[in-house]
Order: C-alpha cells, then sequence, then structure tokens
RNA sequence: GCCGAAAUAACUCAGUUGGUAGAGUAGCUCAUUCGUAAUGAGCAAGUCGCGGGUUCGAGUCCCGCUUUCGGCUCCA
C-alpha cells in the first residue's frame, strides 16, 4: 500500500501501481469523468500513469492550466494523426498545447496545407477522436528511437531524439499515430468532442532564421461543443473590437502608403481624444512634482555611440542622416533618455536637487521589421509618455510607489479593474553580464517587491528577465473580454547614468552617481489608445470620447434650436454636435447610436417651447426631459467624478 | 526580413471557363417635416494597388514591385 497526500492534507490508503483515474474513481464517478490529468510530487502526470510511492496528489481539471495543456497537447497529437492519413509520407516537427490551443509544425513536403483544407483535417480529426483511442505511453531506448523514427524518414524527430538523455525519452500512441512526446496526457481521445482548425501559417524550423520554414497548423478544441460556439463568438466580439476597424469608423486615425508604413497619423477627432488623455496625465505628473521638457527629434550618433545604443542597435535602426556640407551624422530618436541625460548634465546637481523628474510626450522612430507591423499596436513611430527620474539610491522604493500610484489613478480613470504586474529580476545564479553594483542591484531589487507589497499589488516574479542594466516592473491589463495586455513599465536603469558619467554632490561633500528610473504608464500613446479602443470597444468614457453629445432635431423646423442647444453646451464645455439631416428621428437614433455617442438629446415643439432637451442614454433609451442648463449641470458633473476618482 | 493570403467606388463586398465593371451603405438632388434604432425616388461615383508580359481581347492567366492581413523572428 502507498500513501496519497490530497492537497486539502487528507491522506488515503491505495495499491502499489494505482493510477490518477482510479484515485478519482475512487472519489467520485463524476470527478473521474471530468478528470484530464494529474499533478503527482508537482510534475504532471497522466491519468494512467503508475503511482508506485507515496506521493502527494492534485486531480486537474479543464478549469486547470494543467488539465487544459493536456487536453489540447492530445489535440495536437489528435492533428498529427489526421494529418498522417491524409497526407502520407508528411513529416512532423513539434506540436505543444500554447495559450490558447494548440498547434503542429509540419513538413508536408511537395504539396501544401491551405486554409482551404482545414476543414476537412477538421472532419477526420472528428472521425479519429469518436474511436476513442486510449494513449499509451512507453519508454524507448535512445537507439530505438533513432531507429524507429528514422525508418519513418522523420528527420525534424530525429534531430530532437539526438539532443534528448538515453533512459528518459518517451513516445506516445493513439491508434496508428506514435510520437515523440514527453506528454502529459489525455487517457484517450474521447473527451475532445469539438475541434477547430483557426490558421496556418510559417514558422522556422526551431524559430531558427536559416533552418528549413515548416507549416503550421493552429487549432484549438473543447470538451463540449458548446463551448467551441462560445469561443467562436468570443473571437467574433474580439474582431468586432478590432481598433484598426474602430479607428476608421471613428475617424480617429489613419496610415497612408505614401507616407509610409506602420507611421500613424492622428486624424482630428483622434488627435483631440488623444491630447485628453495627454493633458490628464500631465496634470496628474505636475501634482506628483514632475517637470514637462522638450527635445529634439534627431540627436548626434555620438550621443547614442555614449549611450550604447549605437554598438547594439545602430544595425538595426533607421540609418544615419547625414548634413550635406560638414558630413555630420543624426539618427532619428529611438529613445529619449540620452536626451534627458544630456538636460541632466546642464548643470551640476546636488543631493537637495533629487528626485529630479524629467518628464516628455516624445516621439520616437524605430525600425520594425516590415512583417511586424500591426495597426497603432506596432509602429515605426510613436509617443511614449516617458519620463526619467534621476534619484539617490535610498529613493529608489519611494519613487516606484509613486509612480504606481499615477498608474493606479490612470488605470482607474479608464475602468480598467483588473491588473496585475510582473517582477523582473536578474538570474539567481548567471550575474556576471550584469551592470551596476550587487549593494544597488540588491537594494532596488528588494524596493520593488516590497512596494509591490504595500500596494498590495499581485505581482508575479520573474527571475533572468531583468535588462543587464535594471530590475523592471510591467503592468498587464485585462480589457473588457478577458485579454491581458501589457501596458506601464518602470525600470531601474544603473548603465545610463555610469554612460553620461552623471553625478550629484552629496551631503557628505563627495561626487555620487545618481539611479535613473524610465517610467511610462500608458507606455505609448498609440499603443494605449490601441488597448483603450479594444477595452471600451469605441464606447470611451464620456470624458475622453470626441464627441459627448448629439442633438438630434425631429424634424428640420427645429434646427434652428438645436444649434441654439449646441451652442449653449459648447459655452459650457461639453463637446456637441447637431445632426440636421432630413431624415426621421428613429434614422437619427439609429445612426447615432451606432457611432457610440454618449447622449443623445432629441428636440420638438415641446423642447423648444421650454428650453428643454429629450435625453436619451447610448444603449439605455429615453431618460425623459431635462432643462437644457440642467442637462448640462449633470454632464459635467458626471465627467468630473470620472477624472477626480482618486 | 521569411512563409502564406489579400488588394475592385469614400466604406463593406459580388464579379462564372478571359469577351465593354455590379450591389448595399455613405455622398449629392428632389419629394416628405416626421416623437425614440433604417421614408421614398433619382443622380453621381472606379487607370479593378502599381509596372511589365501572354492574348484579337486581361479585374480574371504569368512575372516583378508596393501595401495590408495571419504567422515566424526581434523589440532599447
Amino acid at each position: 500500500m502507498i500513501k496519497i497526500t490530497f492537497p486539502d492534507g487528507s491522506v488515503r490508503e491505495y495499491n502499489e501501481g494505482v493510477t490518477g483515474l482510479q484515485i478519482a474513481e475512487s472519489i467520485s464517478s463524476r470527478l473521474a469523468q471530468d478528470v484530464l490529468a494529474c499533478g503527482v510530487n508537482g510534475e504532471t502526470w497522466d491519468l494512467m500513469r503508475p503511482i508506485n510511492n507515496d506521493a502527494s496528489i492534485v486531480l486537474y481539471k479543464w478549469e486547470d492550466e494543467q488539465g487544459k495543456h493536456a487536453f489540447w497537447h492530445t489535440s495536437a497529437h489528435l492533428l498529427a494523426e489526421a494529418l498522417q492519413e491524409l497526407y502520407p509520407g508528411i513529416q512532423f516537427g513539434i506540436g505543444p498545447a500554447i495559450e490558447s490551443g494548440f498547434y503542429y509544425d509540419v513538413d508536408p513536403g511537395e504539396t501544401t496545407i491551405k486554409e482551404g483544407d482545414l476543414a476537412n483535417i477538421e472532419k477526420k480529426m472528428a472521425e479519429l477522436a469518436s474511436k476513442k483511442e486510449p494513449l499509451v505511453r512507453q519508454d524507448i531506448a535512445k537507439a530505438d528511437a533513432l531507429k524507429m523514427f528514422g525508418e519513418r524518414g522523420e528527420t525534424y524527430k530525429c534531430e530532437l531524439i539526438e539532443e534528448l538523455e538515453d533512459g528518459h525519452i518517451t513516445t506516445y500512441t493513439q491508434g496508428a499515430f506514435t510520437d515523440l512526446c514527453r506528454g502529459p496526457h489525455l487517457a484517450s481521445t474521447a473527451p475532445i468532442k469539438a475541434v477547430k482548425l483557426t490558421a496556418v501559417a510559417g514558422a522556422y524550423w526551431r524559430g531558427q532564421e536559416d533552418r528549413k520554414q515548416m507549416t503550421r497548423i493552429y487549432g484549438i478544441s473543447f470538451p463540449k461543443k458548446k463551448m467551441l460556439d462560445e469561443y467562436l463568438v468570443m473571437m467574433e466580439e474580439a474582431k468586432k473590437r478590432d481598433h484598426r476597424k474602430i479607428g476608421k469608423e471613428m475617424e480617429l486615425f489613419m496610415f497612408s502608403e505614401t507616407v509610409g508604413k506602420g507611421l500613424p497619423m492622428w486624424l482630428p477627432k483622434g488627435t483631440a481624444l488623444r491630447l485628453r488623455l495627454e493633458d490628464f496625465l500631465k496634470r496628474i505628473q505636475k501634482r506628483f512634482g514632475y517637470q514637462q521638457v522638450m527635445t529634439p527629434h534627431i540627436g548626434n550618433k555620438q550621443l547614442y555611440v555614449t549611450s550604447g545604443h549605437y554598438a547594439k542597435y545602430g544595425k538595426d535602426s533607421f540609418q544615419p542622416i547625414h548634413t550635406p556640407e560638414e558630413n555630420e551624422e543624426y539618427l532619428l530618436k529611438p529613445m529619449n533618455c540620452p536626451h534627458h541625460c544630456e538636460i541632466y548634465k546642464w548643470q551640476p546637481r546636488s543631493y537637495k536637487d533629487l528626485p529630479l523628474r524629467l518628464a516628455e510626450f516624445g516621439t520616437v522612430y524605430r525600425y520594425e521589421q516590415s512583417g511586424e507591423l500591426h495597426g497603432l499596436t506596432r509602429v515605426r513611430s510613436f509617443t511614449q509618455d516617458d519620463a526619467h527620474i534621476f534619484c539617490r539610491p535610498d529613493q529608489v522604493k519611494d519613487e516606484f510607489l509613486r509612480v504606481m500610484d499615477i498608474i493606479f489613478i490612470i488605470f482607474r480613470a479608464l475602468n480598467f479593474e483588473n491588473f496585475e504586474a510582473q517582477i523582473s529580476l536578474r538570474d539567481k545564479v548567471n550575474r556576471e553580464k550584469y551592470i551596476g553594483s550587487e549593494e544597488n542591484w540588491e537594494r532596488a531589487e528588494q524596493a520593488i517587491i516590497e512596494a509591490c507589497q504595500e500596494k498590495g499589488l499581485p505581482a508575479k516574479i520573474e527571475y533572468g528577465e531583468a535588462a543587464f542594466y535594471g530590475p523592471k516592473l510591467d503592468f498587464m491589463v485585462k480589457d473588457a473580454i478577458g485579454r491581458r495586455w501589457q501596458l506601464g513599465t518602470i525600470q531601474v536603469d544603473y548603465n545610463l547614468p555610469e554612460r553620461f558619467q552623471l553625478e550629484y554632490m552629496g551631503s557628505d561633500n563627495q561626487k555620487h552617481r545618481p539611479v535613473m528610473i524610465h517610467r511610462a504608464p500608458f507606455g505609448s500613446m498609440e499603443r494605449f489608445v490601441a488597448v483603450l479602443i479594444e477595452h471600451t470597444g469605441g464606447k470611451f468614457p464620456l470624458w475622453l470620447t470626441p464627441d459627448q453629445v448629439v442633438v438630434l432635431p425631429i424634424s428640420e423646423k427645429f434646427n434652428d434650436y438645436a444649434n441654439e442647444v449646441k451652442a449653449y453646451l459648447d459655452s459650457q464645455d461639453i463637446r456637441a454636435i447637431v445632426d440636421d439631416r432630413n431624415e426621421k428621428i428613429g434614422r437619427k437614433i439609429r445612426d447615432n447610436e451606432m457611432k457610440r455617442i454618449p447622449y443623445l438629446l432629441i428636440v420638438g415643439e415641446k423642447e423648444a417651447a421650454n428650453g428643454e432637451v429629450s435625453v436619451r442614454k447610448q444603449g439605455e433609451g429615453d431618460q425623459g426631459s431635462k432643462k437644457i442648463e440642467e442637462f448640462a449641470k449633470i454632464l459635467n458633473e458626471e465627467v468630473q467624478n470620472m477624472i477626480n476618482k482618486y
């Protein structure tokens, strides 16, 4: 008998060789049906793998990440099995589960697999899944594995096997398909009830550009048909919220082939929205002791040689601009920090001057590979809501707390209720590559961890993710339909102060080196607006939205009164437009609801006579009539409450 | 940059085996003057992304380029 410990601490005895599935059965038949994989002493195992020693066990269901992982991993094998039948001679690369679904990299040889073929492959997968084939795990000696896959001509698999340690190699077989795999997997393909292959794309073998490009087939699968349907609805919803589509519809920004790819241009409504965001942040930053600065869009090449960026990124950047006579070289600025360092050096600094907080909405230019460009989220010119804080090492924690306050204010004002953070620290072992003293690193890393604790911010610590020049804290928000986006960042830097020889005079009358903190709560204006569009579906908060109110005259007879209403709202700093088209009121309501305008004011004979407006709120219908002054007052109070939430 | 797909009116999209470009929406004109999610009629609108080629004839077939999309890779 062996002792099995459950997550709640209870212990039960089982026969040696008991499987996860049998343990689940011993608890309830319902559980046995739902369980997908199990955790044995912290390692995820197949349900059918015998447990021979005392162990702690966790049973994973669909709701658990490990359960989904096994489910999708097995789905990848099912995909491979289908492909093997449909495309004899096809070669397999790797086929893992990913965050949302799975893929398999294959080399179909002479034939190509196109998007149009996916439906057929899905059908084959469903057919194979209905056979409820068990997945059989088998240990295999390295030599045998090489022989077996070699005979099948699986060159990719053989390459993988070569790198594995003998004695730790396993295969999984379902039906006629055997794959090199570490597992874990479902007990059988039976639970896979719904499969959708979502995309086919090229991917380099092992992610290396000089290796062969394989065909990657992406898919997702579910234990219930209904869950797939819900997933597809969600994808539709995501499509509707696509910032590129809404940006066009709402006339926020545009691209021009003639201006150049990846170079967004802000249209009047988008610019107004962005400026409101910038003003909002400027006001908060002023309160937190920041000073705005402005710097040029180019800088002498020497500036970036000093900063070290030229050596590291020079070749992969926009190339230098040459002056015609002196033949000097200038670079479009890829970041604002070197300019700000020069501002710091403009005069001698005392410890009493610190922290010095220099803020700039600085537009930067980075050469992104053309295939990487995407709407406003990946562009070649963008504006960072940048600031650099120059402070003493003992001020790092306090400055982190203050930046976090700013970020929380922004998230609250823009209705990002779910967010989390990631702390990136040094690698635990390998520490040569980091610049800066052990003492300073230790201090800064502790400062970040403590700052998160003090703010009650859930933060995941990642070792080895820090840049060579300092640890950082990144913020991730969850949008209205559950997608995660990386936004603001706070980053400690020991490198630039060193390279630029920044100094301050301490109270001890000695020169010291300040610590530099980079921070951008929005990240970039472009990316932030994109995320905000996808989060709100274009229904921006009232204080931010381009048009707050549209006045709808019942007929052309009331256009004059509608314009009077607009003029009054203008005088109250409310952004209003008039829809004076010769259309019926129902039509005007429909069109303006679809334009996502928060308030529709309907005016006809009754309103004109009484100085009133009939208020209709976007998505909520008729709200009754009010005096125009009263409406303006209520709306402005609503706006004030939104931006003064903190 | 690489693999794959796409580009037709301002927008969304049809366009058969190659035979003189079509719809809906938006726009303009006219009629209607209307009370809470689409009034009707008419008009105008396209170098079919750009450049070559094949052909009697190319939106359609071939080649090159540009941009966009889905991935890969990278991200100070």
